[in-house]
DNA sequence: CTGTTAGCGCTTTCAC
DNA sequence: GTGAAAGCGCTAACAG
C-alpha cells in the first residue's frame, strides 16, 4: 500500500568507510578530480553505486562558501515582455540572496549584433554565467562562443543561436508557435473563406521569421479556403503598425484574420477597431491573434477585440534562466522537464 | 547599465556583533522564537532589517540535519493522469534524496470517503507532510483538519476541500476550466447552430461538477445559438462512456459539440468516430473538447478527432506539491507565481 | 532571558 | 596518491 520512491542517511563518511579511503579520497571521485588511482576510483564508485549514494547539496553548497554571479543581457528601451522578465527576477530576490547569488541586469541594443557582442565579451570574468536575449547573427555567435570557452555558462532567453555552443535555450519553439496561431486563425475563422493577414516586427528577427514560417505552413496546408497576403512589418511600433495595418484593411475587404507576430499590439489593436466600427452589424469581425499576456493583450482578451495570445510564461523563462545557470555552475543535472517552456495558449477565461 | 538586484555575504554572526548578542539570541528572533526580551528583539530586528540580511539555507538545512518524509495520498486504480504525477515523482528522486527528503505514495480509494478519511488518519504521526485527492466530504474534512490539528501540513492536490484547513491547493480552477472549454467549443464550432453534449464521470465529484457550472454558463451567455444536452454520465469508464454517449448521438442528429469532463476518453473516441464514420461527407464532424494530455488524448489531437484537451500539467503539479510541502515545513515562504498551477490549452501544434 | 559550544556533511588546503 | 583537519553558517543543547 505504501510504497517508498526514495531512501538515503548515508554520508560521504560511510562511502569512505566501505572503499576503504579517506573522505578526500572519496570527494575527488565523486567530482572526477585527478590524482586517484584508477583501481582505488574503482573502489569507491563501487560503494557509491552500490547504496545509491547522493550527497546532501545543502552541505555541499556549504561548503563551497562561493557566491555566484548571473547576469542577464536584455535589451534596453520598453518592451513590456522584456519588462515582465525583470520583474520576476526581482521577485526572486530573496531567494537568491538567501542562496548566495546575485542577478544583474545588463541593458544593451540586442538588435545591433556589433553592440551586442561587444557588450558580452566585456562580461567574460566578471560572471559565473549569462542569460542573453540574443540575436542570431556571426559576431554575436563568436562572443557566445568566447564566454564558452572562458568557462561562463551561457544560456540564450527568449532569442536562440542555435549554431553557437550556448549550453542551454530558455524559451519556446517559435515554428511550433507560428503553427499554433495558424491553427487557431483557421479554426476561429470557421467556415468563412478570405484573406488573412500578417503583420511582424521584421522578418530579419529569426523568432519572427520561424513564426512567420509555422504559420504559413498551416496555413496553406489546412486552411486552403483562407489565403495569406504579403507580410506587414511595423517594427515593434505601435504608430507604424497601425498605419500599414489601417492601409491594408481599406484595400482588402474581406480580411478575416490577423496574426500580430511581435509588438506593436496597441497600434493593430487601434487599426482593427476602427474596422469593427466600419463594420458594424456585419456577421463577424476579424480573428485576431498574437503574443504574449501583457495588461494590453490581457484588456483586449477581455474586450473580445483579441481572440487568443499565445504566450511563453516570463515568470517561468527567468526561473528557469536562473535554476539553469546554478545548475550548469554547480556541475548538477538539469530537470528539463521542468525547465521546458511551453507554448501557452491564453483566451479570456483561461487568462493567469 | 548594469543594476544588481542583489547582494549579501553577512552571516548570522555579523547580525549579532552589530545588535550586541550572541548567535543563539539571534537565532531565537529570527524564528520568533520565545525567550527574548522585547527590547532585544527589535534591536536586533533592525540589524536584520538594516543589513536586508537573509540567512544562508544550506547552513540552516544542513544544521537542522532532519530528514523529512512526505506522503502523497492518490487513487488506486489504474487512472493515467495520476500515473503521470507518480512517473514525475519519481523522476525526481535523485533530487529529493540530495536533500534527504523521502516521497512515498499511499494508494487508497479516493472515492469513498470514509475509507479516504481513515487512510489520512493512520498518516498522522509518520509525515512531515502529505498530498492528498481529496474527495469534498465532511468525514474527509474532518480528516484533513486533525492532521493539520497535530502539525502535519496538509496540500490537497488536483481536488479540493476548500472548507478544510489543508494548508495548500494545488490544481486548477475547475469552474474556470469549464468556462475555457465551453469557450473554445462555441468559438470552434462556429457559426452552425445545434446541440452540445456533456459527458461527466459522475456530477457528485467536486471538479467535474465545477467544470460543468463553468462550461454551461459559457454556453448560455455566450453562445445562444447552441443548446446544452442533460450531463450524461460515464462513471470514468470507458464502456459506458461509449455506451450512453452513442445513445445520444443516435437520438440527435444535429449534435454539433461535445465537451467529456473526465476520464473514458477511449469509449468517448470510439462512440464518435463511429459517426463521423456515417457522417462522411458532412461539412465537419463534432467539435471534441476534453481534459488532460495522455498517451490517448494526445494521439486523438494529432488525429483531428479530438480538437483541444484542457490540461494542468503533471510535472508541475508533482514539483509543486513537494516543493509547497517542502516550504511549509521549513516555515519558508511559498513563490506563489510559481506554484500556481495553469489552465492548459492543448491543441496540436503545442502537444507538450 | 542570554551566551557557549558542539556538531550537520561536505570541500579544501596542506602534509605525508 | 592519499589522508588529516579546519572550516562553511546555522541550529540546538546546555549552562549560566
Amino acid at each position: 500500500m505504501a510504497e517508498t520512491l526514495t531512501t538515503t542517511a548515508l554520508t560521504l563518511k560511510d562511502i569512505a568507510r566501505q572503499a576503504g579511503v579517506s573522505l578526500a579520497t572519496v570527494d575527488r571521485v565523486l567530482h572526477n578530480r585527478p590524482g586517484v588511482r584508477p583501481d582505488t576510483v574503482r573502489r569507491v564508485k563501487e560503494a557509491i553505486e552500490r547504496n545509491a549514494f547522493q550527497p546532501h547539496v545543502a552541505a555541499a553548497e556549504l561548503a563551497r562558501g562561493r557566491a555566484r554571479r548571473f547576469a542577464f543581457v536584455m535589451p534596453s528601451g520598453p518592451n513590456p515582455f522584456m519588462q515582465q522578465i525583470e520583474a520576476y527576477l526581482g521577485e526572486m530576490s530573496a531567494w537568491l540572496s538567501s542562496r548566495r547569488l546575485s542577478v544583474e541586469m545588463v541593458a544593451t541594443d540586442v538588435f545591433d549584433p556589433s553592440v551586442l557582442a561587444a557588450s558580452l565579451e566585456g562580461l567574460s570574468d566578471d560572471y559565473d554565467g549569462i542569460a542573453v536575449v540574443a540575436l542570431d547573427h556571426p559576431g554575436v555567435r563568436a562572443a557566445i562562443d568566447d564566454l564558452v570557452d572562458a568557462g561562463t555558462k551561457v544560456v540564450t532567453l527568449v532569442s536562440d543561436v542555435p549554431s553557437s555552443r550556448r549550453h542551454h535555450y530558455i524559451g519556446i519553439d517559435n515554428i511550433a508557435a507560428g503553427r499554433t496561431a495558424g491553427a487557431l486563425v483557421g479554426r476561429l475563422v470557421g467556415q468563412r473563406s478570405g484573406k488573412v493577414a500578417i503583420i511582424a516586427g521584421s522578418q530579419g528577427l529569426r523568432d519572427h521569421a520561424e513564426r512567420i514560417f509555422g504559420f504559413i505552413q498551416v496555413m496553406a496546408s489546412e486552411f486552403p479556403g483562407l489565403s495569406v497576403l504579403p507580410v506587414l512589418e511595423g517594427r515593434d511600433e505601435d504608430a507604424r503598425s497601425e498605419q500599414v495595418l489601417a492601409r491594408l484593411l481599406g484595400r482588402h475587404a474581406d480580411i478575416v484574420g490577423l496574426y500580430n507576430v511581435g509588438a506593436g499590439t496597441q497600434g493593430v489593436a487601434n487599426a482593427l477597431s476602427e474596422k469593427a466600427l466600419s463594420d458594424a452589424g456585419r456577421d463577424r469581425q476579424v480573428v485576431f491573434v498574437g503574443h504574449d499576456v501583457t495588461a494590453l493583450t490581457r484588456r483586449l482578451l477581455l474586450q473580445g477585440l483579441m481572440d487568443a495570445a499565445i504566450s511563453q510564461n516570463p515568470g517561468h523563462e527567468a526561473r528557469a534562466a536562473v535554476r539553469v545557470l546554478l545548475a550548469l555552475a554547480r556541475g548538477e543535472p538539469i530537470l528539463r522537464e521542468q525547465e521546458k517552456i511551453r507554448i501557452d495558449i491564453v483566451m479570456r477565461d483561461n487568462l493567469p
